[in-house]
DNA sequence: CCTCGTATAATTGTATACAATCATACGAAC
DNA sequence: GTTCGTATGATTGTATACAATTATACGAGG
């Protein structure tokens, strides 16, 4: 998602501006920024040791991406996300989830198949023993497997960024997560669904989980951070 | 949308990065180029009168806005679309502009109400008439009513997007448009669903309006130039 | 005739220099 | 004291110079 975006393999991982736009990414996703804090050329060089030019360029790209807002002849700011922001998304993501369930449906291997009930298996053992921060990374592989079983580029790609996007909200609310054992058997519904075949159910059923999954952030208050 | 974004107000149009952004982009998507071919920084430049650099940082935009593809040290090529991109666009889409229209239900103003209404009216007379490039126009201009009445940038950035990229496809299939009536009467039953209140309606209408047009194309083999 | 290696040219990647724009500080006018 | 205008500095925007990489041409060897 640059702020949107629609078909993109990205950076090249071994050039300058490559380095410089994954540094960044994943600094701002890790919230070392503030939400706002001004991001100057010449000072982000110098850290990665790189002139202005490559960073440049990584800014027009997470400019698009959505994590910078860029002002002409001002600066680069940090973007925040607001409660409005995280509902939109989730939203979003929930059609675009059920549509990547009914494809994986369609078209998912054996092997992904299997990598599918074996991350379930492990989810589920890790939240029985209340390893949330490890429950969560299974959580989170599960989704991708299906990302990837959908056979799309453009719909993998979407949903990678979002998942991405989401993932800044999860640093502050992951501690406070009691949603994992609905969480899996959601999870099941849907494996299940995937496996006999059937696309309507596999859509429908990973719908309602990102709908689930969001009305439970808000009834347990894990968006008043987002206060503006 | 870059290749798919999330969420950006991009291009100062006023920059020379802005002009030569927005100069490819129209180039692009009027079909200008061919597939896959080359564009060469200098050869950009001296066309628009500008150095390299911000021809390269229109190139990185234009990269994560799905026109381009970067090789690392090789160079830069127009990306073609194949007819499962364009499937693929399509029922994205269709999930999208579900979720835009039951939004702009419960968000769309008197003022916008009108225009839709008289939008359509306009398509209707076109329609009537047989001009079906001002149809088409109207037909555009419905929609792009909806994402803005749907009140999240978000949401409206990409749809916006998408309807870009499959711009390209209306510059090849806009002359053999015969779905004119069937394409109106859907629009009038998602106004109608909208101006009562029925964002369930409303939803489901705009999905399957989408999935139609699809159809629709696929029926009459209006996606046999992409034979790749 | 084909294959491979080297040399040359072309192109992209990065750094730096300069121009334009914007922010701040200071002082004059009221 | 407040407001406005100007001057100075800081920051971004663009152009150019140089380095690194890649493509092409050509010739030697088989």
């Amino acid at each position: 998602m640059g702020q949107y975006d629609v078909k993109s393999e990205v950076s090249d991982k071994y050039s300058l501006r490559g380095r410089v736009f994954n540094k960044l990414r994943e600094d701002i996703l890790a919230g070392k920024y503030q939400e706002n804090e001004e991001l100057r050329e010449v000072v982000i060089g110098e850290e990665l040791g790189v002139s202005r030019t490559p960073v440049r360029e990584a800014f027009r790209q997470l400019e698009l991406e959505g994590l910078i807002r860029i002002v002409p002849n001002k600066g680069a700011y940090v973007t925040g996300i607001t409660a409005k922001d995280v509902r939109d998304i989730y939203m979003i993501r929930s059609r675009l989830e059920g549509l990547a369930a009914r494809w994986a449906t369609e078209n998912i291997s054996e092997e992904q198949l299997d990598e599918l009930e074996e991350t379930l298996c492990l989810a589920e053992f890790h939240a029985s023993k209340n390893r949330m921060e490890q429950m969560a990374q299974m959580d989170s592989r599960f989704h991708e497997i299906i990302y990837e079983a959908c056979d799309s580029k453009m719909l993998e790609h979407l949903l990678k960024d979002f998942h991405q996007y989401v993932s800044r909200i999860r640093q502050k609310t992951l501690s406070s997560n009691v949603r994992g054992n609905e969480s899996n058997e959601e999870h099941t519904k849907l494996m299940e669904a995937i496996k006999a075949g059937n696309a309507d159910e596999a859509e429908q059923v990973a719908h309602m989980h990102i709908m689930n999954a969001y009305e439970n952030m808000v009834k347990n208050g894990l968006l008043e951070v987002y206060n503006s």
